[in-house]
DNA sequence: TACATTAATTGCACAGCGTACAGAAATTGG
DNA sequence: CCAATTTCTGTACGCTGTGCAATTAATGTA
């Protein structure tokens, strides 16, 4: 039961740790973009060579691994889990801080869904979302379906809203980009697509607040009716 | 109302045309991934110096642009439109079909993921898209929130399946790739994720035909819910 | 028919990327 | 003090997007 990672070894001591490796990694994803999360840029972050990096990390894939699961580590599951918080409202929290959170960096989301999410805490993620939707009154595997659904629901939602953002820069405020959606849509034939240009306004809040809260709550609906069959 | 596209112009004559340049885009996406879809990789395909395809778009991202809007082009929006058939089996054969042709290019999706889908293809599913809902008995705006949340939904679900495939080649039998996860599923610790270690069953299938439709009923399940209000 | 105009294509170059390989530097157990 | 072991660096290869200048091909005009 010793800490095996410890027993004082052999060899030259490394310059940095794999947190800090990760670390770098999240400064660059903030303020430059996803793009700008590469080897290169990690290893000048950190004053190394850039091959130095692959002490710590096979390849640049297991790097984005890592910075995901880092990601996903930060969020409250603590929260979801609490019973005497109605279960819609715990999963509104997690979904919006997650949200928050992964728009805080545009281009977080696309590391997410740029490979399996299979990390422990994304295992962690799942295994709450299972217990919240098990007080919901759902049998194991309609809760194992419904917290695939609200994953998808809200990585997708994040995604599309992420989709539209020049990735550098931490993402203007919402209110700023409803307003610029708005101009792009004024640009609208009404003619050839009359029902579009009818309900622009709406279109326009796509990446509001109130439409990611709108589009969770269709969810839960539909989950909820399938509730204590 | 003439064509201002033909008029003789003056100097040498194109090579290739700009669909062409398209399709031979979607052909790297099919033979080798979302990454072998490079400006060096179609003008190769082309015959052509890499520069050239300059000719015909602005950069990259313009290509890309072109792709997505064909692929968005390919979808069957009279069925959509078919009032003789139910609103629901509608929208069930549009996101089938759609979910069929993104993985087909694993990858593919990436693409629709990484910008913004302004179109005139995007725009005119988007059209169609309402239309479905209004017959379902939304209002217009309902049905624009309803639109983006299907959306959402079917992208969503259509990335994370991608995500967990090795983008080249296009994709396994969905029983393969179940058989896959089911294998990577048995190793997680059943005492530190009893809820995952008991659903892993269902969870293994969260790749099927039959959770997307599961996750989309639900989604439709939440939409119904507000129709004729 | 000859020339000038215009557009498409090419060659070359630059800066960046991931990463493989060999060697130098640093640290420790014996 | 030496040998073993680990980390870090130098160098290099092949790939990417794309800008600039020169070349090639097609046309309208004289």
């Amino acid at each position: 039961m010793a800490k095996d990672t410890s027993p004082a070894k052999r060899g030259r001591k490394r310059a940095v740790g794999e947190d800090e490796v990760v670390a770098a990694a999240i400064r660059l994803l903030g303020a430059r973009g996803a793009d700008a999360v590469s080897i290169r840029g990690i290893a000048a972050e950190l004053g190394l060579a850039p091959n130095a990096v692959y002490t710590y990390f096979p390849d640049r894939a297991a790097v984005i691994g890592a910075v995901v699961e880092h990601l996903l580590g930060e969020t409250d599951l603590a929260a979801l889990t609490a019973r005497d918080t109605p279960w819609r409202d715990r999963i509104h929290t997690l979904a919006g801080d997650l949200r928050r959170r992964l728009l805080a960096h545009p281009g977080a989301v696309n590391l997410l869904l740029s490979g399996p999410m299979d990390g422990p805490n994304a295992l962690a993620l799942g295994e709450a979302l299972l217990a919240v939707l098990a007080d919901a009154g759902l049998d194991p595997t309609e809760a194992a379906r419904a917290s695939y659904l609200l994953i998808v629901q809200v990585l997708g939602a994040i995604a599309l809203e992420a989709a539209e953002l020049p990735s550098p820069a931490p993402a203007p405020p919402i209110a700023e980009r409803v307003a610029t959606r708005r101009e792009q849509l004024r640009a609208i034939p009404a003619d050839r697509f009359p029902r579009t240009a009818g309900a622009a306004d709406t279109i326009a809040q796509f990446v509001s607040d109130e439409q990611y809260a709108w589009g969770l709550d269709r969810v839960l609906d539909g989950i909820e009716g399938r509730a204590n069959s």
